[in-house]
DNA sequence: AATGGTCGCAACCGCTCAATA
DNA sequence: ATATTGAGCGGTTGCGACCAT
């Protein structure tokens, strides 16, 4: 017996999504919170499957993501990881907070891959790559067919360990904790719903508030860093949230500040 | 400047799993 | 025990940006 699908495919809307429907889909979630997929579309005015909303917040409006490349620690980390388990690509993300599954697996295809094959490596078993392996891996757009089918040797070849997929959510990167956080900030949440005055930031500020030294933050369930949250509202920014009822003008601002690590970002 | 090829990212699809009735 | 449903995962594709000719 068929699945039914997921929602009501006539009159969804397909492609990429404009920064209306991200202003709908934010302001939907940070009311009410990331849940119930597929009533959401419906309750938040988005003429979108539930699981398209889920993929675009989870991958592109979380407040927790990091943007921009792979820094070199965490491209090693992910080598290490796909080293152990395979292209099991959610599980490698738990390990680096801000990143998501699905960056991740381009990140290795447009990138990593490329890398380990030209330091004769084989980016499926991690051992030293045959000559004309070399060859027939050297990447070209239309070889995206073969790549399916490598992709499918790939789980064969992988560690046993991907066949038993035995639940591990204690490790799973728990995405609904940062967004937690987030609306336990009520400065800041109610601030991004237009109640209040926008919040006096300083660097100590950021600090306790963030709990810099605080063990929990070790587990990555925090913003990485204000700096970052703050980068993601000037996202926000960027797409037209100012226009919402959302007033984000003390953005401007707080791109003047000093944030730690800020400029370590940049660089990345 | 125009054109064709390549690259990289965002999004979609189909499947599986877990929870629940 | 079984069917149904919601959610998550991994593979694949579409398309805009970029580059070479």
């Amino acid at each position: 017996m068929g699945r039914q699908p997921c929602c009501d495919k006539q009159g969804v809307k397909k492609g990429p999504w404009t920064a209306e429907e991200d202003k709908k889909l934010i302001k939907f979630i940070l009311s009410n919170g990331p849940c119930c997929w597929r009533a959401l579309p419906k309750l938040a005015g988005l003429r979108r499957c539930g699981k398209s909303c889920r993929l675009r917040w989870t991958n592109y409006l979380r407040p927790d993501l990091k943007r921009g490349l792979l820094t070199e620690s965490e491209e090693q980390i992910v080598i290490d990881l796909h080293a152990r388990l395979g292209n099991r690509w959610s599980k490698i993300a738990s390990h680096l907070p801000g990143r998501t599954d699905n960056e991740i697996k381009n990140h290795w295809n447009t990138h990593i891959k490329k890398k380990l094959i030209k330091m004769g490596v084989d980016p499926v078993t991690h051992k030293p790559l045959q000559k004309n392996e070399t060859n027939r891996t050297s990447s070209s757009r239309k070889q995206r067919s073969p790549s399916s089918s490598e992709t499918s040797n790939t789980s064969s070849s992988q560690p046993s360990e991907t066949t038993n997929k035995s639940k591990e959510t204690s490790q799973i990167y728990d995405n609904t904790s940062s967004f937690e956080i987030l609306c336990n900030d009520e400065i800041l949440l109610s601030y991004l719903l237009g109640d209040n005055e926008p919040p006096l930031i300083d660097k100590s500020t950021f600090e306790s508030r963030n709990n810099i030294n605080d063990e929990n933050c070790k587990n990555d369930e925090m913003f990485a860093s204000w700096d970052e949250c703050a980068a993601w509202l000037m996202d926000c920014q960027d797409f037209g949230v100012e226009d919402m009822d959302f007033k984000l003008d003390f953005l401007n601002e707080v791109e003047m500040i000093d944030f730690p690590n800020a400029s370590d970002n940049q660089t990345n």
